[in-house]
RNA sequence: CAAGUAAAUCGCCUUAUCGCUGAAUGUUCAACUUGAUUGGACAUUUGGAGGAAAGUCCGAACACCGUAGUGCAACAUAAUGGUUAAUGACCAUCGGUCGUGAGAUCAGGAAAAGUGCAACAGAAAGUAUGUACAGGUAAUGCUGUAGUGAAACCAGGUAAACUCUAUGUGGUGCAAUGUCAUGUAUACCAACGUUUGCUUGCCCGCCGUUUGUUUUUAACAGAUGGUGGCAGGCGGGAGGGCGGCACGCUCGAUUGUUGGAGGGUAGACAGCUAAAGUGUGCUGGUAACAGUACACUCAGAUAAAUGAUAAGGGCUUUUUUGUUUUAGAAUUUUUUUUGAAAUGAAGAAGUACAGAAUUCGGCUUAUAGAUCUACUUAAAUA
């Protein structure tokens, strides 16, 4: 269970994602940028997430769908340890800003780091 | 053997762990309209990218919109015959060009309709006429020959120059389209325009004139004129349609036309994957292909599945090294050494191009490497 990304886990609403890219926040971690927006949806997943990748900067669809394919993996491979602790609804768009091919470790370092990051800009007290 | 030519096929594999997605079956939970219901969870079984899925260049299926016609324009095609659902595709034959050859390739209609263009050579490639020689004249490139060139004047070349001829071509693409859900706006602002003329038929109401009959201050019947209603025809009518233009045709009014400024939904299901389907055999045909028998079912996602990690194995190239065979050189024997081929071990690098999106048939382009069939070989070398 911890370690599955359902349909139901995934960011499909065109309105919400719209909604995400006017208002979320986001953070960095070369070469992924993670935007992310408080939200509340109906049904009963923590976090809907979706992974995108620019096709200004990869033309060939064979390396999109590579390297969307790795972040997934990467996500669906460490979400469990950081999502335990969240009682509130997100909604998540991680982007690949990078121009040149990744592999699998980089990836997931750079996710790790990214969600560390997430983690610590939320829990600040917001003034 | 080597070098080629043509056609065809394949285009990484295995195991483990963790996942994604379609279908079937089962278990279970929830909802209510209680059932061949709907939605979820879990388990099991099973399917899950390509030869080009790519480019979107042709041709179709399918869907919607449009559709009297004529002319012009635009675009496409261009030997002959065939194949096909169809084509600009494919096959065969003829012809041109290239190659020793197997074969390759062609933008293969028309130059006696017109306009243009033409390297080098040459005096000159056309409102030309020089040189030499010969002939001729009153005189003159007036005539012939030589010379240049593919071509030297009522001639040819060129149409991957305009052009002409023949044939063909409606538009938009599955984000089509339909159903349901949600919402609702025939709203608001501006500009422009119609709301009427003539005529035919019918209807009955009213008014007038007139004729006949009778029960004669009147009633009834008929004729005619005016007015009103309904229907049709002709004309007028802003603008729209016939996606290039013109003629022409057509639609067109208290819910009009054009423009401005805005509002709602952008979710589900169908379309949607069993078809011009795939494989094998046989028959016909030179072939493209057709017919027939048997077998098979082979992705359907939608911010978009088909993957990630680890280990191992193939294959290719290359380095080091061992063995065997073979050719040569050195040497008295032993032996040493150089090249080639086969094979073993160890290491390194590489393992391409590329990702379905309504579906087919072609074409084009990209592609590491591997397999197989048929055929050709002039010269040079052995």
């Amino acid at each position: 269970m911890e370690q599955s990304y359902k349909k139901i886990e995934k960011l499909k609403s065109e309105k919400l994602i719209e909604k995400l890219f006017a208002e979320g926040k986001s953070v960095v971690a070369y070469p992924l940028r993670l935007v992310y927006l408080k939200t509340s949806f109906d049904d009963a997943a923590i976090v809907k997430a979706g992974v995108s990748v620019s096709k200004r900067n990869f033309k060939k669809a064979v390396q999109r769908n590579r390297l969307k394919r790795l972040m997934r993996e990467a996500y669906r491979l460490n979400k469990s340890a950081y999502f335990n602790n969240i009682t509130e609804q997100y909604a998540f768009m991680i982007l690949y800003t990078g121009k040149s091919d990744s592999d699998f470790k980089t990836v997931s370092k750079k996710m790790n780091t990214l969600m560390d990051a997430f983690l610590k800009k939320e829990s600040q007290p917001k003034p």
